[in-house]
DNA sequence: CCCGAATGAGACATCAATGTCTCACCTGCG
DNA sequence: CGCAGGTGAGACATTGATGTCTCATTCGGG
């Protein structure tokens, strides 16, 4: 939320037409421009005064999403203390920018550039490295390759995201039903 | 749905057309109709032959993917037996159409069309009911909603498709690791 | 009060995808 | 062999999204 002076008519900050259009493409990646631009409660000529065109659009849409992960990697400090509560803390963070990170999920392998790819991988290596950690200490379960369980998180992240929206769950419980389902399952505790 | 012999050319099933275009729209929604034809190896015209444009070729996914998962659902016999492991037989049957499952997961919000949302709901109901039925005889955990449960159910299977597709996850083990994680987390048992 | 900056509405050309068509080819069968 | 059905390649017009432009309007600041 940048409370940055605005000279003029009260313009819609960058960072929320971002947020806008990445909830919006995460769900129809086919949304035209005018879609997108209303989505955000802007004109089509204004979306075009901020970005050149729908790629650089999904270019900055990509940039910023990598961006607040990695910050949500940082803040979580999933290299410190127990596995599991690295992983819930990460969890918190993530379902922060959910709609951001259901966006890199689901289309990702639309528009690929060098630096979209790098990012994801980094992010990737550095959960990947927090699950593997998890595994080596006895925390995370052996016969689950973190490779799947990097998958599942963001996938529950991001489904988390779309059941906000969608009205089915409410933004407070996400992080913790998230959390809850990826670390402790489904099955009652004394049922298993 | 004509089951009809082709007498000439090797003709590809209609069936295994709508099967490669699943698996290529559920990860890229834009893709156009030629790479369609292309990933189900016919050519443009052909496609259009079999399907009268998009939209109806949308259409016929929707309808042959709401028809598999009610099939699997039958299949997995979920109102008998112990929740967990009709949930179990469910994931099974699951996975197995995992292609059309992501599609219509992603999907769902485009070309939206009346029978699509009822049978979506059917299948929504059915599975909400499976989970009710485990929640009341204390199988599932009571702290987590059974809408939840079943985005995340859905969430978990479409992931563990997409990461059949990229080779991340390997076939036969996709219903095992959505269960297990789905079911019992991804704690060590004896860290819980 | 007036000016400047940003916006919204709309016109316009362009481009890619789409849907339809024709035609040549191949294959299986009588 | 000759035919018939299915196919691939390609031409073609059409449509919708896109990108660029102009112009009137509005709001804030000096």
């Amino acid at each position: 939320m940048s409370h940055l002076r605005y000279r003029c008519l009260m313009s819609v900050p960058r960072e929320q037409i971002l947020k806008a259009a990445a909830e919006l493409l995460s769900r129809r990646a086919t949304a035209s421009m005018d879609e997108i631009a209303r989505s955000a409660g802007i004109s089509r000529a204004t979306l075009h005064r901020h970005f050149a065109g729908r790629e650089a659009l999904v270019a900055a849409l990509g940039e910023l999403g990598i961006r607040q992960i990695e910050e949500g990697l940082d803040a979580a400090r999933i290299d410190e203390g127990d596995p599991a509560e690295a992983l819930r803390r990460l969890i918190d963070e993530a379902t922060a920018v959910a709609g951001f990170l259901a966006f890199l999920y689901g289309e990702n392998e639309l528009y690929e550039s060098d630096p979209m790819v790098a990012g994801w991988a980094r992010v990737d290596a550095r959960v990947g490295a927090l699950l593997k950690r998890g595994r080596e200490e006895g925390v995370l379960r052996g016969d689950l390759s973190t490779a799947w369980l990097v998958d599942a998180l963001f996938a529950l992240v991001a489904a988390s995201g779309w059941s906000v929206q969608d009205g089915r769950l409410a933004r407070r419980d996400a992080s913790r039903v998230v959390a809850e389902l990826l670390l402790g399952g489904a099955l009652e505790r004394s049922a298993r």
